[in-house]
DNA sequence: TGTACATCAGTGAACGCGCGTTCACTGATGTAC
DNA sequence: TGTACATCAGTGAACGCGCGTTCACTGATGTAC
């Protein structure tokens, strides 16, 4: 078969996209490429003229899946008025959508636990990605402090944030979880308002 | 083989308390029944004296993980004097020792994504762990405020601190994982101290 | 214009491997007589 | 006291299955002549 001159592109660009998918929604270890190029419409020999390994497409959808949330979040801060960006940020990340979609939401949240047990070429595309979120964070909080103050701050509302998006996935009841993600809210905000010491 | 009357419910402890290890090192998927009950000492084929399925291992292996983190905290917390708990819980959570050893360390964050994927008989331990765990955090909490907010507010400074832990784990440089622990420690503390409003 | 050929994204059988689970069997000891 | 037998935790071969990876092959199209 011969294809269109950017066709190889174009569905190396599908598998990366649905993989990234899948990954946040059953983890990295339990993707497999067989079914994963069936639902790209493929066979699971094509594999390997896209990419030299499956770490290869972990890496590259773990770059995907940050691009996407930081896409997701920078919008939601985006679309309302000055100074309100930081509850925007917040309840863009905290809600019961986010909470049931892992498939669309924060690579952080689904895979940061796996990250840890991957190799560089894996963690390096996370580590920019999650900084990178974070520092749309950073610019969020109230004035003052330095910068390193601000990522620091960042960071722990990050954390904060990141924690209770999976705690309220984890728990073993509607209302507890619920009640994480409300109470996370409120205790992010808290924490991002605080005066600068 | 005949053995004495304690032995089988000995061997049984000693499965679960190596699973609980493995799966926090290595996420549940990782784990293999064959090289756990090598590791035991054993051959695989006793593992259903024992257990009736691997989903029950894990449940068994869930409980007895956070049972040791919530012994753990609370003997740090009551190692010190009156008034000083809060600060033990947060420096014995928040460590580069618990970041390098995830096996000896919390199974929620060790394990929290992949619950989330499992069904009511493995959430259900894991729920009654960290609610536990977050009770010994909110009773270290300054005096003041109902049951309620000192429990959300555990709760923010409990997912405060696991998520920076899985950060600290997972980013791909040194000097980035301490500093994400050491502003971990100080947001968690400022939180945790924030007066009652 | 018509024909022969090169291209190369995608196909699918095959590789060795480890998985969870089942089950007929082992064999050292305590018990019954 | 001596012998036959029941117990049962643990053994290890076997089941079907899906995994990542390799590789000889396909076949519709664009290009060369």
């Amino acid at each position: 078969v011969r294809y269109a001159i950017d066709h190889k592109e174009e569905t190396h660009r599908i598998i990366v996209k649905l993989a990234s998918s899948r990954f946040r929604r059953d983890g990295l270890a339990a993707v497999g490429l067989r079914p994963l190029m069936a639902d790209a419409g493929l066979t699971h020999g094509g594999f390997y003229a896209h990419f030299s390994s499956r770490e290869e497409l972990v890496a590259e959808a773990i770059g995907e899946a940050l691009r996407e949330t930081l896409n997701s979040l920078s919008e939601a801060v985006a679309e309302v008025p000055e100074g309100e960006g930081l509850e925007a940020f917040i309840n863009a990340y905290l809600n019961s959508l986010h909470r049931d979609r892992p498939d669309r939401g924060c690579a952080g949240a689904a895979l940061v636990e796996e990250m840890a047990r991957e190799p560089a070429e894996v963690r390096r595309p996370f580590t920019e990605g999650i900084e990178a979120i974070v520092s749309v964070l950073a610019d969020q909080l109230p004035p003052g402090g330095s910068e390193a103050e601000r990522m620091n701050r960042a960071f722990g509302v990050f954390s904060l944030l990141m924690g209770a998006l999976q705690l309220s996935r984890s728990v073993d009841d509607a209302g507890k979880s619920s009640a994480i993600l409300q109470s996370g809210r409120l205790e992010a905000l808290s924490l991002a308002r605080l005066r600068w010491s």
